[in-house]
DNA sequence: CTGTTAGCGCGTTCAC
DNA sequence: GTGAACGCGCTAACAG
């Protein structure tokens, strides 16, 4: 089926020349045409340069076009995990923004791994895009961050502009999220709900996102004397297995007086809440949990679960502007990172206390 | 903190010339030190070449390679939407096999319109990418086909691949889905368990993959002497928001004696559950409920969903080896497609029903 | 095996 | 306003 029909001859894709020639004018008058820099041409020339585009089915080759004004109209995207929904959310909102500025994003995945990352970055910069967005999988104590720091100075230096999505220690443009505060708000609204005693599921203790958060929280908790004790601390990976397994070690432990299990991100939620069913206890009754980030699938869950949203199609989006935005600054920074700010979701999984 | 440092001036990328400048060299062989189709360049020029290139932190740019070779190393990915894990979930497949390709993809969002899809494909065609993976969306009744095929079309002969990730009716290699007959064995094992009387909410009438998996269940149905009666079809939207609302519609008219409602894809199973909590109802026991895609949260929510797997990341695989393989045809596809079969998981959503 | 040269498709100066 | 000619960064003949 594949296969069938006429075998029509292979050919090459229509150039510029061919629209030329088709329409008698010059390469020039065909090239300004099509995309006039400054229209000045001819309208008849102009109406049969177009003519002739259309009837032979041309396209500008974008990568010689990217070759010749020594420019290109990529993004490049950098994320942990393209079937996590907090990174495939943030991508929607990157190619969407860049689709309203005809720029087209190319897509890899780090697999949290900061050698693969730098490779990646490495790779990626042969594109020569305009812009390069990394998200996801920030360490403190990344030994390769000097490396990556060098490579993306030089990519800037040849035009291009980085930006991270996250705090980072680089020297780069960087979209801040609010993980810090966030966790401080959510901190302070389950103690509001009558919760005292509290155990984390955090991943590797290096991620930045994860210790943020967990200061965040910890910062929180300490206006009211309590706080996080190191024995009710899970390292676990940062992903739903993580979380079931992180859980189910707590369990193995014995929750104790645990009455709520602040896991740092939502997938991870997710797996713990299936660990507490598969140890034939009930979420929210018998121990409370709290997510982070409001991905879309919390509101299905049972019971619905608890957790800090996290605007990410806009800080996609916000990510790319910061970029683009030519004098961006500190100032420029902080106004897209107010257009992301975090807002507490109190639902069914943390209910309030009976006192 | 972004602009600050010494301002270094702005310079442009390290060019091969630029490279063999540095190794006293040629440029073609530092082009074929640095990529060498056949090695056959002197050890220390080899050496000379690369250490010139490290220094210069040379990276060959793509773009000219590609006007130069005549072809790119690029493969388009379109999808409907890249925050729906079922797409999410392909991408991450497409991206991870082209990674081992030392292929770039770039990615686009249809948002299901065949308007859209049309005027994308087009657009990345200016990449002239070695292949164009078209995903999701495809309609029975699109007046847009044709033009769709007669770009497509061009595209092909022109050097490039288009590939269909599942049915269509164009002339193009296809990765078929076995939309169909895995709906077909849901409902024979749906039978099985006891149950009589079904509902579904599917998509758009149009829709192809909502059509063949209506389609499907039909026919696993008919054997038993039932079926799904007009009045227990509720037709919506393809995502979870349009699960909930067609729920909450069959709520209103009345479920009547329904006993297991039929949501043609997990995200639109999990809002239908939704809508059957918020009505006081409790999904699984009053009413019970099916998906399909079995996407990874299906595991995690409550009861736990029964859905019919497929296997999405393969799945992207597969459609980026059937655009790569040289001579493929048929054989090739249904060998492809063998690799991703179907599979009921019968989960707690559909207890076994008492005689 | 190496260097020279002619393109690849397109943008853009520069004269006309 | 228009066209001829050069250059973008790189590959691929082609000679040496």
């Amino acid at each position: 089926m594949a296969e069938g029909g006429p075998q029509t001859r292979r050919s090459t894709p229509a150039t510029l020349h061919d629209v030329a020639r088709e329409a008698g004018v010059s390469l020039a008058t065909a090239s300004r045409s099509l995309n006039g820099s400054t229209r000045k041409v001819n309208e008849e020339y102009r109406e049969r340069v177009l003519a002739a585009a259309a009837k032979l089915g041309y396209t500008p080759n974008l990568s010689a076009q990217a070759v010749a004004r020594g420019t290109s109209t990529t993004v490049a995207l950098l994320v942990a995990d393209i079937a996590d929904p907090y990174f495939s959310s943030i991508a929607a909102g990157v190619v969407g923004a860049a689709s309203g500025e005809r720029l087209i994003v190319t897509m890899a995945e780090t697999e949290r791994d900061s050698e693969r990352e730098l490779e990646l970055v490495r790779a990626m910069r042969g594109q020569r895009p305009r812009v390069m967005i990394l998200s996801g999988s920030r360490s403190i104590d990344d030994g390769l961050a000097p490396a990556l720091e060098a490579e993306l100075a030089a990519y800037e230096q040849t035009g291009g502009r980085a930006v991270f999505i996250s705090a980072s220690d680089l020297p780069f443009r960087t979209l801040p999220l609010a993980n810090r505060s966030g966790a401080k708000d959510l901190a302070t609204e389950l103690h509001a709900l009558g919760y005292r005693r509290f155990a984390a599921l955090t991943g590797p203790e290096s991620l930045r996102t994860a210790h943020d958060r967990i200061a965040g929280f910890t910062e929180g908790l300490a206006p009211f004397g309590t706080g996080l004790a190191d024995d009710r601390l899970v390292r676990t990976a940062f992903t739903r297995d993580g979380g079931y397994e992180g859980m189910r070690e707590l369990l193995e432990r014995g929750l104790g007086d645990t009455q709520l299990v602040f896991a740092l991100n939502d997938v991870m939620a997710m797996g713990a809440m299936s660990a507490v069913r598969d140890a034939g206890l009930e979420p929210g009754r018998d121990v409370a949990i709290a997510g982070f980030d409001d991905i879309p699938t919390v509101r299905d869950v049972t019971p619905r679960l608890t957790s800090v949203r996290m605007p990410l199609e806009r800080i996609g989006e916000q990510a790319l502007r910061l970029a683009l935005d030519d004098e961006a600054d500190a100032a420029s920074a902080r106004a897209a990172s107010a257009d992301v700010s975090t807002e507490v979701v109190i639902r069914e999984s943390t209910p309030r206390l009976e006192a």
